[in-house]
Formats: structure tokens, C-alpha cells, sequence
DNA sequence: ACAATCCGTAAGTATTGACTTACGGAATTA
DNA sequence: TAATTCCGTAAGTCAATACTTACGGATTGT
């Protein structure tokens, strides 16, 4: 659920195209292993370490498993950049004061 | 300088200090590596890695290298996520919506 | 109870890449 | 020119992990 394992998570390719077949929404297992270029045990392991960062939701319905993104997750890492790029900014106004004086 | 680099490059906890170090302003390799438990030369692979994927900048001054953050980069996950952000709660609100309906 | 569907887990493999040390090149300084 | 500083690169090693196939558990329908 930190920020160390949402990085990690989503470096994967594979697993970040699993994690970005959820915008469409919530899917089953099968339904996201499909017209990817992997097999559904390499998805599932995909989506255990997707929802251990805290980035999906899982929950049965009937034989399936439904998967869902974690809105909760995906707003972190928005926090996390946004915050980054505020001061990426004020470091670069920064360096443009201290040229001039 | 896509997504898939990006990605991969702040996947790693040691590279990510070093990006993150350069948060406080731009910085020689040398002063980027202390307080690391790595070697130079491993910083200096890192911010390779960080150059190529278009997360920081680099020149000479003098016998120095001096990296900084390119916010253009930093902005681009910023606004990935942004958008990610949105369609995840779009597919929230359409979930409910056909719960309801 | 039995069969069928859906999916997580175990085990094994092969590739990737993060790190180290050793080295050399480029820029300043005497 | 010679010495020093700063740093990128080469080469090698080792641990991490993304995949595969095989298997078993859980749920639903007949």
C-alpha cells in the first residue's frame, strides 16, 4: 500500500496494461487476460501485486472475480505528482532568481 | 522519453531517492551520491536512466555535472494520472448508475 | 453427487538489471 | 606539462522477477 510498491507495480508493462484495461471498468480475470500476450495465471499473479500496492479492488461474483480499479490508489499517485510538479516549478523559478541577483 | 521509461525509472527505490533529492534544486553527481547507500558510479547509471526517460536535465559547469528536474517530464506523469484519476471515477460513477438503474 | 467454469498458487526457468570495482576521458589549477 | 577533481563507461556478479505448466480449491448448474 505505499508509494514504493505503486511505483513498482506499474513499471511492469504487462501490468500496467491490465491496470489500464480497468478504466473501461470492472472486469473478470479471464476478460482481462484476453488480447493480452500472456497467460491468465501470469494476469492474476499481475492483479495480486496491483491490489497488495493498493491500486485495485477485488470481489467475487459467482464463479468470477471481479477486479476493479481502487480509486483511493490512483488519487495517491495524482497527490504524488502533483506535489512533485509544484515544486519542480518553485525549484526552477528558484534557479532564475539566484541567476539575476 | 515515453510513459514505459518513465515508469521504469522511478520503479526503483534508489533511483527514486535520487530524483527525489533533486527536488531541493539542481545538484553534482557527487553531492547526489552522498547520503546514498550506493556508489557514484551507480548514481551516475541512475541518472542516466532518469536523463533518457526525460525526468532530468544535465550540463557541464565547469569540471561538474549539474542535473536538474525537467518538468516537462515530471508533468507528463502528472497529467497521466490526472487523467487516470478522472476515468476512474467516471467508472465509478457509471458502476453505481447501473446498480441503480 | 458430478461435471463444468473460473481462478489462485506452487514450482521451476530464464532473463533482466542493480550493484560493484577498475579504468579512462574531460576540465581546472599550478 | 603534470597533478587533481569529477564523472561516465566497461565488465562481471548476483538477486529479483516475469513468465510458463501443472494442479487444486471454490462456486454454480444438472
Amino acid at each position: 500500500m505505499t508509494y514504493e510498491m505503486k511505483f513498482e507495480a506499474l513499471a511492469v508493462p504487462t501490468r500496467r496494461a491490465v491496470f489500464e484495461k480497468l478504466r473501461a471498468g470492472p472486469s473478470s480475470v479471464g476478460a482481462l487476460a484476453e488480447g493480452l500476450p500472456v497467460s491468465r495465471p501470469a494476469v492474476s499473479q499481475h492483479l495480486k501485486v496491483l491490489k497488495d500496492a493498493g491500486l485495485v479492488l477485488e470481489h467475487r461474483e459467482g464463479v468470477k472475480r471481479i477486479y476493479r480499479l481502487d480509486t483511493e490508489g490512483v488519487r495517491e499517485m495524482r497527490d504524488y505528482f502533483d506535489r512533485f510538479w509544484d515544486t519542480a516549478l518553485d525549484a526552477y523559478r528558484r534557479s532564475l532568481e539566484a541567476k539575476d541577483a
